[in-house]
DNA sequence: AAGGTAACCTGACTGC
DNA sequence: TGCAGTCAGGTTACCT
């Protein structure tokens, strides 16, 4: 489900909920997630205000005076917000009761059935967020001015990794997942097996812009929901109908009516069409 | 250092 | 209906 416009779409439902809340009580009921949360989350998040809702890549922060909760939704997960006496459902592993400025107390649930996700505490004695060990290796945000074609014609010279997989590796750009790397690909008609060291600076001047168009135009419609997407308040997104290749092998091009393909890089599956994409 | 693979976990779907 | 197999939006850990 969450690349990062799902996640950017889930950020931009809780800025209103969240900015200026105190934060009341945090819990991790039933099964733990990817990782054993920090022994004193939920004592540091007790009473804290939250001064700001931001996005790492795919990463929700949560900064307050002492520090950022980081929420990961993997590979499963949402998060919404309900009321205090919402009762818990089966794949709700996290719960945190808040106070907003104005209105009923509520609480933030994080719903994922294949636990891949995860909520940890940094706090602002160990250093600015960006030196957190999951997010210090992360790569330049895609809207990053500095995100250009000079950028990744740098970095990917003289390697040989495909470029679906750079993609998807977030060491270059971060955000682009499974689903938003054969579309921008797509767009930018350059075939997923091509090695980055081949690519000359007007194509990955073409694969910037086609990333930023692809992902805002995502963001614009609510993010993808191939199943059980769902934004801060359960509004579903509408992205996956204007998917050109992902999820569509087999079925004629949407521009020039050849049969997508589909093949295997590391362990995903990748989408393209052999005539638009070379 | 870079590249490849296994692992984490559950639910949905397919085919026999 | 049941069971086995496959696949799924992400990321880290470990091997060569």
């Amino acid at each position: 489900m969450p690349e990062l416009p799902e996640v950017e779409v889930t950020r931009r439902g809780l800025v209103p909920l969240l900015t200026e809340a105190r934060l009341l009580h945090a819990e991790f009921p039933g099964k733990p997630l990817r990782w054993r949360p920090h022994p004193y989350l939920a004592r540091h998040v007790a009473g804290q205000i939250v001064h700001a809702v931001a996005r790492r890549g795919k990463y929700l922060l949560l900064e307050m005076a002492s520090g950022w909760l980081l929420i990961h939704l993997g590979m499963s997960g949402r998060v919404q917000c309900v009321t205090d006496t919402q009762a818990l459902g089966p794949w709700d592993h996290f719960d945190l009761r808040f106070q907003p400025r104005r209105g009923p107390y509520q609480r933030l649930r994080l719903t994922d059935p294949r636990r891949f996700g995860a909520v940890l505490w940094h706090s602002r004695a160990d250093g600015p967020i960006e030196k957190h060990p999951l997010l210090a290796h992360l790569g330049i945000e895609p809207f990053d001015p500095h995100f250009n074609a000079m950028h990744l014609h740098q970095r990917w010279q003289g390697r040989s990794v495909s470029v679906k997989q750079a993609l998807l590796a977030g060491h270059d750009v971060v955000g682009v997942g499974n689903i938003y790397a054969s579309e921008s690909l797509f767009h930018a008609g350059i075939r997923p097996q091509t090695a980055v060291k081949r690519l000359s600076v007007p194509r990955c001047t073409r694969l910037v812009d086609a990333i930023r168009q692809v992902l805002s135009a995502a963001i614009e419609r609510g993010g993808s929901t191939l199943r059980d997407f769902a934004d801060s308040h359960g509004k579903t997104g509408y992205f996956q109908l204007d998917y050109y290749v992902y999820g569509r092998a087999g079925q004629p091009c949407r521009v020039c009516g050849t049969t997508v393909r589909t093949l295997k890089q590391g362990q995903r599956s990748s989408f393209y069409c052999p005539k638009c994409q070379r």
